[in-house]
DNA sequence: ATGGTTGCCTCGCAA
């Protein structure tokens, strides 16, 4: 069972790249992120022609996220609950015995600012979400653009967490740290430790801006959280960097897991 | 370094 979280910063001009993508890695789900198009301009067709359900919770230009998946979607459920929200940034089904979120966690633009409180309380009620969650004892994967770079070395150098800047602050990486508190694991960070050769610069973000990808200044924020029962069933996992360097390519690359 | 680039039913905004 192959998962894949992407944030694709728009569908309509990844459509050819996620396509492909999919024709070659073949996921089981797909969490997608800032699909930036409303339901109804979704292009469901070539999602189904590739054999794929699809919910979605869309919003024109900004936001929106979806998941698709090659078995049925149940129960779908819109919009982070207990959290009034004009923006689309939640989405969970079930499918199979597995329960799937797909999350695009606000950006908070600057550690401080209006946004930035929205994006705390965002994962105030994420978290209070999971753990109720959690008490249902299932395979639940969370899986989404959490604009946080939890540990250092999750940044391109110590600097990037130096001061008090978005997605690296003491507060931001907290928040995210919560949601592990609660017993929840980071798929790729138990696979690939911080200490070790392989966990280092594995990030799945490169800013568009001041050359980042050529320099390899990436963060890793966007993250497939696992619950007990999901995290049991973990067989590997990895991000398809690679997909960063093609032309038109969103600025997010897809991270993956693979479960039992 | 307050720049840089990308996407959007765009001429500013969010990332």
């Amino acid at each position: 069972m192959k998962i894949v979280t992407w944030n694709v910063n728009s569908i309509k001009a990844r459509l050819p790249i996620v396509i492909n993508w999919l024709r070659e890695n073949a996921p089981d789900i797909v969490l997608l992120q800032e699909i930036k198009c409303e339901n109804s301009a979704f292009p469901s067709e070539f999602f189904e022609d590739l054999g794929y359900n699809i919910a979605l919770h869309g919003q024109k230009t900004y936001h929106g996220v979806a998941i698709l998946s090659k078995l049925p979607i149940e129960d779908v459920v819109r919009g982070l609950p207990d959290f009034e929200d004009t923006q689309s940034r939640y989405i969970e089904a079930l499918v199979g015995s597995m329960r799937v979120s797909s999350i695009y966690v606000p950006n908070g633009q600057e550690v401080g600012s209006d946004k930035f409180h929205y994006k705390l309380s965002f994962y105030k009620k994420l978290k209070a979400h999971m753990k109720k969650s959690l008490e249902a004892k299932e395979i639940a994967i969370w899986g989404g653009d959490y604009n946080v770079a939890p540990f250092l070395a999750d940044g391109p150098n110590e600097e990037a967490f130096k001061g008090e800047r978005i997605l690296t602050s003491q507060k931001e990486r907290e928040a995210f740290r919560e949601l592990l508190w609660l017993g929840i694991t980071d798929a790729i960070r138990v696979q690939y430790s911080e200490e070790s050769l392989q966990g280092q610069h594995l990030f799945s973000w490169w800013d568009y801006r001041a050359n980042s990808w050529a320099q390899n200044k990436g963060f890793r924020i966007d993250h497939l959280l696992l619950s007990p029962q999901a995290a049991d069933r973990l067989e590997s996992a990895g991000i398809n960097s690679e997909v960063r360097a093609l032309e038109k390519a969103s600025d997010h690359a897809p991270v993956w897991i693979k479960l039992r």
